[in-house]
RNA sequence: CGGAGUGUGGCGCAGUCUGGUAGCGCACCUGCUUUGGGAGCAGGGGGUCGAAGGUUCGAGUCCUUUCACUCCGACCA
């Protein structure tokens, strides 16, 4: 391909909205180009041809284990997301529309309603089983606050798949675990540092799932790992070894017999710490949040953990079975008859509903609001209420791995593919079924894996750049080399810049040759930014023969003579 | 949705406070010179000032309404 004659339309100027390497490179570098704000972005020439491979990539490593490519409609009638219970659960980020007859549809963010409507109608009998689907497609989801480029925009290309099974324990070994292998597979080929962690199941439900984490410093995710051994989880599903409680010199630990304190003006934990000379590890901290639940339901919910420890919000909206949880204003708490800064589980007043960390049970010496103004009780002991305990705490740095001992700390990931163990959530409340080995009816056991085809173009670059612009994986480049005819007005540069890109091409090598009538300097900067693995220099050392070819990662240049220019680049490749 | 801000040629911005004939940089077009790190000179094209309404002799500027986008928090591949 000819440079002069492929839209990449470079820039010097930053977007000014564009805060990541990645938003930053895509844009200048001309692979995409923003619609309008609001995360809807084009793929230009250059960005297409990546998205193109690493799409192809998937493909071939799905179809290698087994899986199905398919296509599904786009639009889908909301009478299926009805038949799930997503409709209302999903949220706004599920784009409703209706047709001219007032009929309902959405535009898909994802597919399980559609791919069990197309497998209960086709599938009927244990021996078709098993069956894994998927497809590649655009999905569009109504982003709460589009940003970050093709990190997370409205209109995504994302690769979803399904596995249908006779029983939970071949979804496990032939969907889900072989998919992490496949998704190993194609997350190896595309030159990425990423770790596996443990995750939380989500809007789509079901249990047991795993993210694919490419760790990066940008990355939306926070992920807990450990240092010593290969655990690793999102915060959102994190676990530790109970917290320790401080050491005491001797047997200072303390005791205190159950009775109200007076505590005027100390509604913080840290206040309330130093009133009582105490670590705030025996000190109860009450979160209050809203959750909302199906059918505008709304309850006021407490959550109690350790004054040391920090509320993890989706642990605690799943311990309390709700869609989401909202924060709730003061006077709201007060309205319900509670009292902000000294909230306690004793004596709640009615409608409230509480949870309590599962690492408070069986502690006793706590301090906790009184549930009265001004009043803390001390000599707290938890009850003994299973259902009213869960695990609600977000790991923090320097806790303690669950797993083998070792001290567990945080790090950044972008979240490029998501399998999950879903069991029959989507199955059974779809009659979705099949028959067994003994004539009887039974939701399939499921499988669902995804994997942000676009979203990866932007990990990969914010993994590999430099100040200078994007540096392309080797099974990701738009192109393998970069031939620069420094000067194209002088006859011999140009003559041996299209004598290699010939050679090249003849030879099946992608390679881009900067024919422009531009500056060396530009053509050197586009270069870099644009950040194709490996570049050859026709330039002014053409007189004693000899060609340049820079590694784009690192910028490292040497000399080649130029009749043998063509095997040393092969050699390369 | 809560908080903060911005809408002016393709992009980035000034002009708004204090109303008086719309400007700068980049990009683009033409010509000449230049060609190893985003060139120089000369000439040129391009803007319903987000939208609607109002005040005024006169509105980018003042008032009202509205829309969009961006940034900081809750969603997810």
């Amino acid at each position: 391909m000819r440079f002069s004659h492929m839209l990449i339309p470079t820039t010097k100027e930053v977007p000014n909205d564009a805060t990541l390497p990645s938003h930053i490179y895509l844009i200048r570098g001309g692979f995409i180009q923003n619609v309008g704000g609001s995360g809807l972005y084009n793929f230009l020439p250059l960005g297409k041809r990546v998205l193109d491979t690493v799409r192809a990539i998937a493909k071939e490593e799905l179809d290698a284990a087994g899986c199905q490519e398919v296509d599904l409609a786009f639009v889908t009638p909301a009478s299926l997301w009805e038949e799930s219970g997503r409709y209302e659960k999903y949220g706004k980020e599920l784009l409703r529309l209706k047709d001219r007859k007032e009929n309902a549809f959405v535009l898909g963010p994802t597919h399980e309603e559609m791919m069990v409507n197309l497998v209960r109608h086709t599938v009927r009998s244990y021996k078709q089983l098993p069956i894994n689907l998927y497809q590649i497609k655009t999905k569009f989801r109504d982003e709460i606050r589009p940003r970050f480029g093709l990190m997370r925009g409205r209109e995504f290309l994302m690769k979803d798949g399904y596995s249908f099974h006779k029983d939970a324990e071949d979804m496990k070994i032939n969907g889900f675990d072989n998919m992490e292998r496949a998704y190993r597979r194609i997350f190896d080929r595309l030159g990425l540092d990423y770790r596996i962690v443990e995750a939380d199941s989500g809007a789509i439900g079901g249990s047991g799932s795993k993210e694919f984490m490419v760790l990066a410093e940008s990355g939306e995710d926070t992920i807990v790992v450990c240092d010593h051994c290969s655990y690793g989880a999102n915060i959102e599903a994190a676990k530790r070894a109970p917290k320790p409680a401080p050491v005491y010199a001797d047997d200072e630990a303390p005791e205190m017999t159950r009775t109200d304190f007076h505590t005027p003006g100390v509604t913080t934990i840290d206040a309330l710490a130093e009133f009582f000379h105490i670590d705030s590890h025996h000190l109860i901290k009450a979160v209050a949040k809203k959750a909302l639940y199906d059918e505008g339901v709304e309850k006021i919910v407490l959550f109690f953990i350790r004054g040391n420890d920090a509320l993890e919000e989706t642990k605690a909206c799943n311990a309390v079975d709700a869609n989401e949880l909202i924060d709730i204003s003061e006077e709201a708490l007060r309205a319900a008859g509670l009292t902000p800064g000294y909230m306690g589980f004793n004596a709640l007043p009615e409608g409230v509903i509480f949870r309590m960390d599962q690492e408070l049970r069986g502690e006793n010496n706590l301090i906790m609001g009184a549930n009265r103004a001004e009043y803390h009780t001390i000599g707290v002991q938890m009850p003994d209420v299973s259902e009213h305990y869960a695990d609600l705490v977000a790991v923090q740095a320097g806790d303690v791995c669950s797993h083998c001992g070792g001290t567990l700390r945080h790090t950044k990931g972008i979240e490029v593919g998501h399998i999950f163990q879903l069991g029959t959530r989507y199955s059974e409340p779809m009659g979705a079924t099949f028959l067994d080995e003994n004539g009887k009816a039974k939701p399939y056991e499921m499988g669902t894996y995804g994997i942000g085809i676009s979203r990866l173009l932007a990990a990969i670059i914010e993994q590999h750049h430099d100040d200078r612009g994007c540096i392309w994986t080797p099974n990701t480049a738009p192109f393998a080399v970069e031939i620069i005819i420094s000067n194209v007005k002088k006859e011999a540069e140009r003559e041996a810049g299209e004598a290699l890109y010939a050679q090249l091409k003849a030879a099946g090598v992608e390679v881009l040759l900067d024919d422009r009538p531009e500056r060396f300097g530009s053509k050197m900067s586009d270069y870099e930014l644009i950040g194709i693995p490996l570049a050859v220099v026709i330039g002014k050392k053409l007189a004693e023969g000899q060609a340049e070819i820079i590694v784009r990662e690192g910028l490292d240049r040497v000399d080649h003579p130029v009749d043998t220019l063509f095997d040393a680049v092969m050699k390369r490749l």
